[in-house]
Parts: structure tokens; sequence; C-alpha cells
DNA sequence: CGGATCGAC
DNA sequence: CTATGTCGATCCG
């Protein structure tokens, strides 16, 4: 979509539009000037809750304004300076990697929705129109926007700016399907094109280009179609104005002289349009009928365009350039209806750049443009200049993004859309401040989100309630839960919960909203998945719906209050939520602070460096080549993960359902769980006593069940310890054996740490939903099992696993899974680090020319590679 | 992990 | 009267 949204800035074109408003004679339809437009929307806004919202916001990006320049006063000559060695080491390498060979194209439809309307409603034409509602509008025609009626403007303001305006109701139906046949045309020039909502699209169409080098002149000859527009054309062609083809910003330009800016696209023509002289039938026809495009990048877009106008009666404006980020400026350069190139050389990207605002840049959004103001910094350029301290103000991700931006690099490719992240609901309305009217709209989302969730099978974990009050303050609220829901009572249950919470917490007053959202996000991975349904469905399908359960070390057992109590009465639920929150900060995990060092090793300042070394050491050892499958402990020959999980799921098959029905027969570790259950058996709450019995509560234990919220945390937490010896005990429904395995971790873990803490070094690791374990020997341990507490005699670590397994019930459920050396959250450095963790930083490998949407921050990136790097021999202890 | 914020369409 | 809805990313605590 064009650039409505800017508002107010100066890069906006209203000047020119108005200087140009020739072509207009009716009263009214002048426009307004700048001065004008702000103070209607000042008189309009002034004194509202919004604007009120509006100053309080502003007030706050001042407040970050002024931090970043108080640090910028403590900033020394020495820190700039080295700050400036560094990054320059940087830009040489991003300069070496710069990717020139690519052709992106960027289409853009113009004033899209308001150019369908106008199209489909002939009487709208030459009327200033706006799509949208009273409250809010999406966008508008080039009329309305000369009197400032841009999107994302409230529909009432827009009728003080433009009395005349006419607003029109959205209607996605028709938008789609206009998209889906402009979509079918560029299918034909990168069947990979990336569509970014309704209206525009990024296409590399580069290997278009090398084909087409060989097409005969009739695979690029285009016919009009209509009527009309052969009657336009006619008119065109003979008038004076494609002549001038060469001079493509008149040609633009007259473009924008005309009114509705939807004038047939005399930009089309080339002044020596190839005509199809040879051709046998209707040869007169073809004359002034047809248009034969050429082979160069310019032409092809131009012929995408004509298509597209041709289809659909509609104008698109386009950029080309060397990446997407170019591609998308470019676009914007000459709309409506314009295209713009810039040449594939270092220099030429350059120039572009060069006086360009940053606020045109992708990404720079309003804020960044006034912080960056602040520092004097407004053009590209300005911001290559400052690249030293950038780089010590903000956060790499962002100054980074700062360097590649002034030095006009950008994705080369279009990267495949992820899998979803989430996936929410909400809804504006009037004041709603009715607690059980609150309930029942909270249903009614949770029950929309639950059909869209199912419609694309998808559950997650975690559910965050957003609400907005009266004066426009957002506040969202999230809860994680242990097994993931989709249902509409599933997700209320955890939403409720929320709402409540806030509802009692501005308690006796009312909660005063006008809006309400839900969202579920946390999904499982395809790969868990996968292994959901390979490892556990096909072989433990005894458990009860939904009875899987994983370990979640970094989790206490504030999840059992409350995951367990959704159909707990409200006062009771603040109670063990506070209760819990205390127990989880006060009851540290003995593990946590062993594995400490070396996990904040690992996430302290230049941790970049190191992973990024460690990644390629791992790459280039040979222990990525060998895998020993955890349950009949052979090397496997093969490390495609496919491979192995399906030999890994025979093995199970084989052996692993026998086992699990075998749990804790000789379970010597009941002792010391027990004085730990106990507590919670009479759900007493004590954080000392915890504290004191066991200090691992905090940490590797933690499970949930999706049983009916009815039953009491009591009932499930008595039914860990086996009151009867298993044999007798019904088919093993998984979460017993979870459970038990959780307490054995536990107790692994707990003597680890207590008695053979040298060992072994547990390292912590999550990776958004997923949480999980793992032990390394150190080189020279001698290994004491933690179950049985003897001394093995073996050094092989597989071995020892196997013992330590055979101890601890035998096999339950293991899975080796690749080692993933990094946690994923590593980003996070403070300023300080960020200054001195520069010093080696820029040393990495540029992780290249990624596409922005991957939306992978550096780190990501590496831990990324590390997972798909699979090493040294752990165990992970995995459970679902 | 949870919450707030930014930015895009 | 009347200031959206949906998503991903990032930063901070």
């Amino acid at each position: 979509m064009d650039d409505m949204k800017k508002v107010g800035n100066s890069s906006c074109n209203d000047g020119l539009l108005l200087r140009m408003g020739l072509n207009d004679n009716k009263a009214g339809m002048q426009g307004l000037d700048k001065e004008k437009i702000n103070k209607i929307i000042m008189e309009a806004t002034k004194g509202s809750r919004f604007y009120e919202n509006e100053l309080k916001k502003d007030q706050q990006v001042n407040q970050r304004i002024e931090k970043m320049m108080r640090l910028k006063e403590k900033i020394t000559t020495q820190q700039l300076l080295k700050a400036q060695l560094q990054v320059d080491k940087l830009v040489i390498e991003l300069e070496q990697s710069r990717n020139l060979s690519n052709t992106i194209v960027h289409i853009d439809m113009d004033a899209f929705y308001a150019a369908v309307e106008m199209r489909d409603n002939p009487e709208l034409k030459e009327k200033p129109i706006a799509v949208g509602s009273m409250s809010m509008l999406s966008t508008s025609n080039y009329h309305a926007r000369r009197f400032g009626v841009r999107a994302a403007m409230p529909g009432f303001i827009a009728k003080k700016l433009c009395p005349h305006l006419t607003i029109v109701p959205l209607n996605f139906e028709k938008y789609g399907k206009v998209s889906k046949e402009v979509r079918e045309i560029l299918t034909e020039y990168d069947p990979n094109f990336m569509p970014m909502g309704l209206d525009e699209a990024y296409l590399n169409i580069t290997e278009h280009l090398e084909e087409r080098l060989n097409w005969p002149e009739d695979k690029r000859r285009f016919f009009f179609n209509t009527e009309s527009t052969r009657e336009k054309v006619y008119r065109l062609t003979s008038s004076p104005i494609h002549l001038c083809i060469k001079e493509k910003d008149d040609i633009n330009m007259s473009a924008k002289c005309n009114e509705d800016g939807y004038s047939s696209s005399p930009v089309l023509f080339e002044e020596n349009t190839p005509l199809m002289d040879n051709h046998p039938e209707q040869r007169d026809q073809s004359v002034e009928n047809s248009i034969v495009f050429g082979t160069s990048a310019e032409e092809v877009v131009k012929e995408i365009r004509f298509r597209i106008e041709q289809k659909t009666q509609l104008t698109a404006s386009a950029g080309i350039a060397p990446n997407t980020m170019l591609a998308k400026m470019c676009s914007d350069r000459n709309k409506p209806n314009g295209q713009y190139r810039i040449a594939p050389e270092r220099q030429a990207v350059l120039d572009f750049l060069k006086d360009l605002p940053i606020r045109k840049v992708p990404g720079i959004g309003k804020v960044t443009e006034k912080m960056l103001k602040a520092l004097g910094i407004v053009t590209c350029s300005e911001l290559y200049q400052q690249r030293a301290l950038l780089s010590l103000l903000f956060s790499e991700a962002s100054w980074r993004n700062f360097l590649d931006i002034s030095l006009g690099l950008g994705s080369t490719h279009l990267e495949k859309d992820g899998e979803r992240k989430s996936m929410s609901t909400e809804r504006t309305f009037s004041e709603i401040n009715s607690a059980e009217d609150q309930y029942s709209l909270c249903r009614e989302l949770c029950r929309d989100l639950a059909q869209e969730l199912q419609k694309e099978g998808l559950k997650g974990k975690t559910v965050t309630l957003k609400l907005k009050n009266v004066n426009f303050e957002v506040k969202t609220r999230a809860s994680t839960v242990l097994s993931s829901v989709s249902t509409e009572d599933e997700i209320f249950a955890v939403a409720k919960d929320l709402l409540g919470t806030e509802i009692d917490s501005v308690a006796p007053h009312p909660l005063r909203i006008r809006l309400m959202g839900v969202r579920v996000s946390g999904f499982l991975s395809e790969e868990e998945k996968k292994y959901q349904q390979k490892s556990i469905k096909s072989f433990l399908k005894s458990g009860r719906e939904n009875g899987f359960l994983r370990l979640q070390p970094g989790k206490s057992n504030q999840q059992y209050f409350t995951k367990n109590s959704e159909a707990s009465p409200r006062g009771s639920f603040f109670d063990k939520k506070r209760a819990a929150r205390q127990l989880n900060s006060e009851n540290l995990c003995p593990n946590e602070t062993v594995g400490e060092q070396l996990f904040h090793d690992q996430k302290s300042s230049a941790n970049f460096v190191k992973e990024t070394k460690k990644v390629t050491d791992l790459q280039n050892s040979n222990l990525c080549k060998t895998f020993t499958c955890p349950v009949c402990f052979e090397e496997q020959s093969s490390n495609n993960l496919e491979e192995l999980n399906r030999h890994i799921d025979e093995c199970l098959n084989g052996t692993v359902v026998k086992d699990a029905m075998e749990i804790s027969k000789n379970d010597n570790s009941r002792e010391n769980t027990l004085s730990f259950l106990l507590h919670f058996e009479n759900e007493n709450v004590d954080e000392c006593q915890i504290n004191k019995t066991d200090q691992l509560a905090g940490t590797d234990q933690s499970a949930s069940t999706s049983d009916d919220s009815a039953s009491s945390s009591t009932e499930k937490f008595t039914q860990i310890i086996p009151d009867k010896p298993h044999r007798e005990r019904q088919p093993s429904n998984l979460s017993d054996i979870a459970r038990n395995v959780c307490m054995k971790q536990c107790l692994f873990t707990k003597r680890i740490s207590q008695d053979k803490g040298d060992h072994f070094e547990k390292t912590e690791h999550t990776e958004k939903t997923h949480s999980s374990c793992f032990f390394e020997a150190k080189e020279d341990s001698i290994l004491v099992c933690p179950v049985c507490n003897l001394q093995q005699k073996t050094t092989s670590l597989v071995s020892f696993n196997r013992h330590v397994d055979v101890c601890l019930n035998k096999g339950l459920i293991q899975e080796l899974t690749e080692k993933k050396d990094f946690p994923a959250k590593t980003s996070n450095t403070e300023n300080s680090n960020r200054v001195g963790g520069l010093s080696r930083g820029q040393q990495c490998a540029n992780p290249s020319q990624g596409t922005k949407r991957s939306g992978l921050t550096t780190s990501q990136s590496v831990s990324k590679k590390a997972k798909s790097c699979n090493s040294k021999h752990t165990i992970e202890m995995f459970f679902k």
C-alpha cells in the first residue's frame, strides 16, 4: 500500500499534488494546505481521551530520548574511536558481501481499496473518497489525500477535513478477488513471489530475466482488451504525451496531474512501440491494440503493470532494485502509477540513499525517526556518518539494521513465510464495564479464536489477554500453560483468569474497557508435532486424551497451582498466584546455581563471537557425524534427523512400551520425594518448608495435566506417588509415567548438584516452547550413579547413561535429540555489555543478507545453526 | 517468560 | 457520538 500512513511529515507530496491540481476546476476540490490540515485535526482531537493518551505516549518517547542523550554524554572519545574501528571492520565485511546480482521487484497497488471501489462505482470516480468507517479509515483516494485524509485516520475527523468526503465501507471479499487476479499475473514472473497483504508483493525476477532473453517477440506481446481502454489508448497514443516517453519524470508528473491518478499509463509506451507486422490475423487490430515489451527489467515491470491494469483496471506502482529494501523504497518514488529502478551498481545504490530521509525506510517508524532526529540524523547518509555512535547507543540488532540501511543492504532473496507464530482476535466497542458482560465477551472471543485455530489445526501453550481501557491505555496479560490449548473452553479457562485478575486489580471500581483481545501463541513446531505423533502416539495410545506432559526445568510449581485452578473461585486464584510467585522467586534452583557460571557465560557479552565460533567448530568436527541411539545404544550412520527419529521410533516401539509398564518397581527414590510431595498433598503452600525440603521444586519439577479442572491439585499430586505396585495399576497413563520421571529427574539433578557437582555440568536450555535438560560428563570424571549412588566402572557416558537409565526405572521415554548448545535467549545484552562486547563482535561472519522477514536475530540464527549441528553425547529428557 | 512497544499492512 | 485488527520482532526486567 502507499505510504499514506506516514502522516504529517515533510516527505508527503501534498504540496506537489496541490501545485499540480490543474485539471480539476470544481469548487471544493482544491484541497488544503498543511497548516490548515493540522489545525483542523488538532481542533477535532484536542481534549479527547485519545489525545491525552497520545500526549502520554509522546512523553514516554521523550523520556527514552533523554535517557539516550544522557548515555551519549557519557561516551568518551576513546570509546567512540574504538567503536568506529570496530564498526568499520564490519562495514568492510558487509561491503564485501554486497550482492547486486538479483533483480527484486516491489509491486504496490495504488490506493488499492479506494481504487477498487471507484472502479466498481463510477459515481465515485471524481469524488474524494475513503474506505472504512466513521471510526477508522483504511485508505483514501488521491482526491481525498489532498485534504489530508489518510489511512489510519478516523472517519469523523476526515469528514471535518473534507466535508464532501464519501466514506465507503470495507469489502474485503472484493479486494481479495482482485488481489487474486493480480497474483495470477505475478506468479508468471516469479512463482515464489511474496505477497505482503492484499495490495503489495515482492518478486525476484532474476530467473525470468534470463529466460526472457530467448523469448520470441510474440511471447512478450500483450493486447489491450476492453473497448473503453482501447478508446483511451487511441486517445493517448495520438496525443503528444506518449512521445516524451524518455523523460519519465515528465510522464509521471503528467500522470499525477491527472486528478484521479488513474489515467491509462502513457509511461508504458516506448517511442518505438514494436508492432506485430507479420502477424497473419487481425493485423490492423494488432497495430493499434497490442504492445510488445522488451527484455530489460524495466520492460518486464512495465509489462506486469500493463497486464495488471488491463486485467483489473487498476494501476500499480513498482520498484526495481537489487534487494527488497531498496525495491520497496523505489516503488514509493514514482507513485501513483509509476516505476523506478536502481541500477545494480554500488554507486547507484549510494546515490539513491544519499539524501533519502530515513523515515522512508521500511522498518523506521515514527518513534525511531524521532529518536534519530534527536541525534541529528535525518537522512541515510547521516545515518552512516553516525554509525559508531549508533553502535554505542542502540542494541546490536538495531544498529546493525541501521548499518545495513545506510549501506543499502537488504535481502536479496524472498524467503518463504515461516510457520505462524500466533493467532489472535480483538474487538473494539463502546465502553463495557460490567464484569458479566466482559466475561461473556471474552468467551465470545475465545470461541471465534478457537474456530480459527481449529481451521489450521493449531494448539498453543500461551494465552494472552489484551485490554484497552477507555483512556486508551493498553495492557496485555499472558499465561503459559503446560499442555496446548485450542478449544473455546480451554482458551477461555485461561483467559477468564487473566481477566479476573484485572477486574480484581481495579476493584471496587469497574474495569472500563473499550477493547478486548485474545491471542494464542506458543504453537508446537512441526518437529514437535511429528515427534508427538510418531514417538508417542504410536506406542502410548493408552494415555488419556491430551495426557502429554513435559518437563520444564525453568518452571516452578506455580504451574501446578495456576494452571490447574481453572475452575477455582476467584479469590483463591489470587492467593495461589501470589504464593506461587513467591515460591518461584525464593526457591531458586540449585541446579541453576551450579550451572550458572556456564550458563551466564554463554549468555553474556561477546556471546555472539563465542557462539559463532562454537558453531563452526562443531560443524567442522566429526562429532556432528555420529549419533548414538538412546534406546539400543548403537551408533547410527546417518545424522539425518528424520532417519534417526524413525530408527528411534522403531527401537522405542520394541522396548520402551514394556519398560514403561514397569515403572518404579524398585523405586528407591520414594523416600526423598515423599516429604516434598506431602506439602502439596496438604496443599500447604508454605514456602519455607518447601524450600527446606526440596530445593528442586522450582526447577526440574514441573508437570501438567489436562485433567478436568474439577480435580484439585491435591488429587493430581497424590497420583504421583504410586500407591500400589505398578503391576497392579492400570495400564499406565502417560501423566503418571511422566510424573514419576519427573520425580526421578529431581532426584537425579539434586544429587548431582549436592554431591557430584564437579562431574556434571547441567545446561539448561529453553527454546521458546521447548525445555529440556541434559547432562554432560567432564573428561576424567568418576561417574557415580545419582540413583543408586554407586560408582560406575565405565567412563563411557553412553554406558553410564544406560546404567542410570536402568536405575531410573529403566528406560522411560528418552530421546537423544540433537544437542542444542546455546540457550535461545542469548541476545539480551546490557548497554555496558554492548559497548564492551563490541570488541570482537564484528569479526563474526555477517549473517548475510537474509530476509528481514525471517525475523531471526543474529543470535537466533546462531542457535538455529547450532540446532542443525548435532554433536556430543548428551541426553535430553524430553517428555510430552 | 511476560509485558510493553514498534512497525507494517 | 466516533481513534482498527492482526501479526512479527525487539527490548527490558
